[in-house]
RNA sequence: CGGGGCGUAGCGCAGCCUGGUAGCGCGCCUGCCUUGGGCGCAGGAGGUCUGGAGUUCAAAUCUCCACGCCCCGACCA
């Protein structure tokens, strides 16, 4: 660490968040332009998240499997929109084995239609069905223009596939799947995010529906942090995923995927860090505490280390994921702004005062301060640190939630819009037009994000020219 | 893929204009001292100056070419 600040995010937000996520030691850069190195701190926050997700699939009926990694060329080219939509971003494998190859593979960017062919394969009958898949993986897209965690060249997440009988059914897990990541982003991840629609113009290539989760950023900027998508038949006629129905009739299957990726990381850090760093949601922080043991002579050392194994092993034991920090030869004080810089949500002084009065302090990452320190008793310690990460959680969200809220603005006319989204969402009549929204674009740097799913009802003037329109949109700028 | 910026110690930079001994800060190592909000002092290690070609007695420095990275725009989880 060469200067010991931060920029604040006043100054430069894309800066502060470049230097937090590379001091944090969440992530760092390849020796390949957009690849990431996902450094054990980031990755131990990743597997938080797909704990989380994981057991909403399982619960849900969902189970696990692996597809391979590449593709035969004319699988992508089966699908005319998807083709349309994927082939600028491929990496493709043009030899093997020294040989130049007769049919180049392509690097999945996604599985559909590798999963498309191996449901043709296993789904004959409607007794087949539902079939609900998902996969954890990483898949490649040829991006450009880079950012870590928000867009990497190689990026982490799932991708869930299922094949349904009927439209309805696969309209339900489509909605179901964006239910589960809007459950997910509110109580592990204390991100306020609003599910909606998807315009056409950002539809997944190939999906007949896009649904998504979208989130505000500490910039006001949005983030699409999960989507679920009803490709309806157009994959299974592609790939001819059918079954025979009660009467003995050939039918074309309906499928969805959705996923989520580490892109929601960026999410999580845009979403609750401040000036001094990461703020991680206890829920799904990599230590939820972190003990700062204080001491000046052998005598001391000894007596507060041995009080703070002691408390460790208590919290630990209660389930509490804690960091104790044992470095020698930094100060107490430079402990305390690493793990702020590094989210830690809670940390503990322990010191011989604390030692003698069978106290510790206690010290809320979410507020700064002396106003966050609060001295606790060593008994019942687990009890206390339970409670404080809880009611740390909700503030997270609470303040994410009230920062979403004064920086959403209701507009009624194209000016007050244009001011809108300088700061955050706009939540506008829009007539759904293409054209329409493609100028707005042009206009103002403003996309769709999505149609939530929560409509106030009625009619309004479309934000942009004037026509009758039934639904609203959030518009804002995004990443 | 267009525009801009930058490649010199692990990181951040100076040196380049005006060619001639490789420098600073932070970090790292050792020792002492300190430790309740980013300690201090002393000593030390660490460099094919992104690569290639050219000009020159001599190139980090001048010329040309290549490569890489970051930032800003068009396309995307």
């Amino acid at each position: 660490m060469s200067d010991q600040k931060l920029p604040t995010r006043g100054e430069d937000y894309s800066e502060w968040y470049n230097q937090v996520v590379l001091r944090a030691e969440l992530a760092d850069y390849a020796p390949v332009r957009g690849c990431m190195i996902v450094r054990p701190y980031g990755w131990a926050l990743w597997e938080n998240i797909t704990a989380a997700l994981d057991s909403r699939f399982k619960a849900t009926g969902h189970v696990n499997a692996a597809f391979p990694l590449l593709i035969p060329r004319s699988f992508i080219e089966k699908e005319k929109s998807h083709v349309a939509g994927f082939s600028p971003e491929l990496a493709v494998v043009t030899h093997g084995g020294g040989e130049e190859l007769e049919e180049p593979l392509v690097i999945r960017p996604t599985s559909e239609t590798i999963i498309g062919y191996a449901y043709a394969k296993w789904i004959q009958s409607y007794r087949d069905l539902p079939v609900l898949i998902n996969q954890w993986n990483s898949v490649v897209r040829w991006e450009l223009r880079t950012k870590l965690f928000l867009r990497t060249l190689e990026f982490f997440w799932q991708e869930g596939h299922t094949a349904h009988a009927t439209f309805e059914e696969a309209d339900f897990e489509t909605r179901q799947m964006l239910d589960i990541y809007t459950d997910f982003a509110v109580r592990e991840a204390a991100v306020p995010v609003i599910p909606g629609r998807k315009s056409d113009s950002e539809r997944f290539a190939g999906a007949d529906q896009t649904f998504s989760i979208e989130a505000m950023m500490g910039d006001g900027k949005a983030l699409q942090a999960g989507t679920s998508h009803n490709l309806g038949q157009n994959f299974a006629k592609a790939f001819e995923i059918r079954y025979l129905d009660k009467n003995g009739v050939h039918q074309h299957c309906w499928t969805t995927s959705w996923g989520l990726s580490t892109r929601f990381i960026g999410a999580i850090i845009m979403v609750h860090g401040d000036d001094q760093g990461l703020i991680f949601p206890p829920r799904l922080a990599p230590f939820q505490l972190v003990i700062v043991p204080i001491y000046k002579t052998e005598d001391e050392k000894s007596s507060v280390l041995e009080c703070a194994q002691k408390l460790r092993k208590e919290l630990v034991a209660a389930g509490i994921r804690v960091k104790m920090d044992e470095r020698e030869g930094v100060s107490p004080g430079f402990k305390f702004n690493d793990w702020e810089m590094r989210g830690v949500p809670l940390r503990l002084e322990i010191g011989p005062k604390d030692v003698a009065k069978g106290s510790v302090v206690l010290a809320r990452r979410d507020r700064p301060g002396k106003e966050g320190k609060s001295f606790v008793s060593q008994q019942d310690l687990a009890a206390s640190v339970a409670k404080l990460l809880e009611e740390i959680q909700k503030s997270l969200y609470d303040r994410a939630l009230a920062f979403r809220n004064a920086n959403t603005f209701e507009t009624a006319t194209y000016e007050e819009f244009k001011k809108a989204v300088e700061k955050g969402f706009a939540f506008s009549w829009w007539c759904g037009r293409s054209e329409c929204e493609a100028k707005i674009k042009e206009e103002t740097k403003a996309t769709m994000r999505c149609i939530p799913l929560d409509q106030p009802g009625g009619t309004g003037k479309c934000v942009q020219c004037g026509e009758i329109s039934k639904e609203k949109g959030i518009f804002a700028r995004a990443y």
